[in-house]
DNA sequence: ATTTACAAACAGTCAAGTTTGTTTGTTTGA
DNA sequence: TCAAACAAACAAACTTGACTGTTTGTAAAT
């Protein structure tokens, strides 16, 4: 019976298990909610001992804005790589809206409902948390400056229309858990694409109405 | 020292220990969250003891659903009288929206993210709060159909308009956890209005552009 | 190339503190 | 006198941080 793992050195343990800690966290914050969120079960979905988180995290709290601050990074790095590509593609104002529905409705914004009331009571970990928060604004304006410079509209005016199509798809997400209707979301959406193609004309073809 | 207190009917004492209990818990919740909410902490800000409430409820659950229940039961009687008001005046679409972000921001919505998460995790939780809500989004239709009707707009379209105004307030509300910033949020609702504004043209007078 | 010493990574246990539901006792109104 | 309204104490279950011990990798010395 020789053993069949292969000898790791030290730094690529490590990573490995804080990245475990991480997902582990965000999978029993998104599954079972922040009240329920505890250390001993982060460990049991990560398969660790509690013993080993303590290792490598003084307290439940410093797990916690770890893992949300890398999920954001992450977050971060998509939203970046799809502004360069959209930028050089030029793509249509329903597809950025489609794309941000789709990252924030897939897990994002419910895992952060769980923990964003929490930085109300918490000034740690908001403290902790407005940087990333920060970083992942500045990718978000990074792909409407992009569509605004193409299609000649002040960057100011993007802006806002960008910061609403956030607020409403921070509120549809929102309203979904208390009420489910695919067609109801799916109309409101079809509403605010309409609006976002108003505001951004496009340069010249593509017109489509 | 003869007691002050006047004698009350049974039914009026318990009557208002509710009513203490209820407002207790909102306030417990909005201003210590969800996670730190414990009935040890209700009952010290209702002014009573813990056995006390466990006369009137039979487990913290229900305290807490009832005490939301009867918040939004309340924000109803509210919004109703706001409707058939507003209804009979005929009055203007800004003041709809001031008037649903004025009442969402004044803690509604705070409080709402409290417990939000929690029914995506807790279905009698949820199942209790169901019909709550949907009472409530008869009240917006109320004030939003009234409108319609004035300005002969398709029903249909209107409650699109409302429900993507419910959804950019809840989402602004939920950024200003994190970002605080006057300005930004006075320019969303500004540029929300004007939108608004458009949908709904004003029958007669008003018109201002 | 081994051996040896050391530090990082991990596991398991314990005690202190909270929280909830229950139970028992007391006061107030019908 | 009886039941509702309230108070207080109790027990069981959790959770967290701290502490102790074991394994795994690293690097220096032989």
């Amino acid at each position: 019976m020789a053993s069949s793992k292969k000898p790791r050195t030290q730094e690529e343990r490590s990573a490995e298990t804080l990245a475990r800690i991480r997902r582990a966290t965000i999978d029993v914050l998104y599954e079972r909610g922040f009240s329920r969120t505890s250390t001993t079960e982060i460990a049991k979905v990560a398969g660790l001992s509690r013993g080993a988180m303590t290792h490598h995290f003084a307290s439940k709290e410093e797990i916690l804005t770890d893992a949300i601050a890398a999920m954001l990074e992450e977050v971060n790095q998509r939203l970046f790589a799809f502004a360069e590509e959209y930028g050089e593609r030029g793509g249509t104002t329903d597809e950025i809206v489609d794309y941000i529905w789709q990252f924030m409705s897939d897990r994002l914004f419910y895992v952060t409902m769980e923990y964003l009331p929490e930085t109300r009571h918490n000034e740690e970990f908001k403290a902790r948390l407005i940087p990333v928060v920060r970083r992942f604004h500045e990718g978000l304006d990074a792909i409407w400056s992009a569509l605004a410079r193409k299609r000649g509209v002040p960057e100011d005016h993007a802006r806002i229309v960008m910061n609403t199509t956030m607020c409403i798809v921070r509120g549809m997400i929102a309203q979904t858990v208390l009420r489910q209707d695919g067609g109801y979301y799916a109309d409101m959406l079809a509403f605010w694409k309409n609006e976002v193609r108003r505001q951004f004309p496009a340069p010249q073809k593509e017109g489509s109405s």
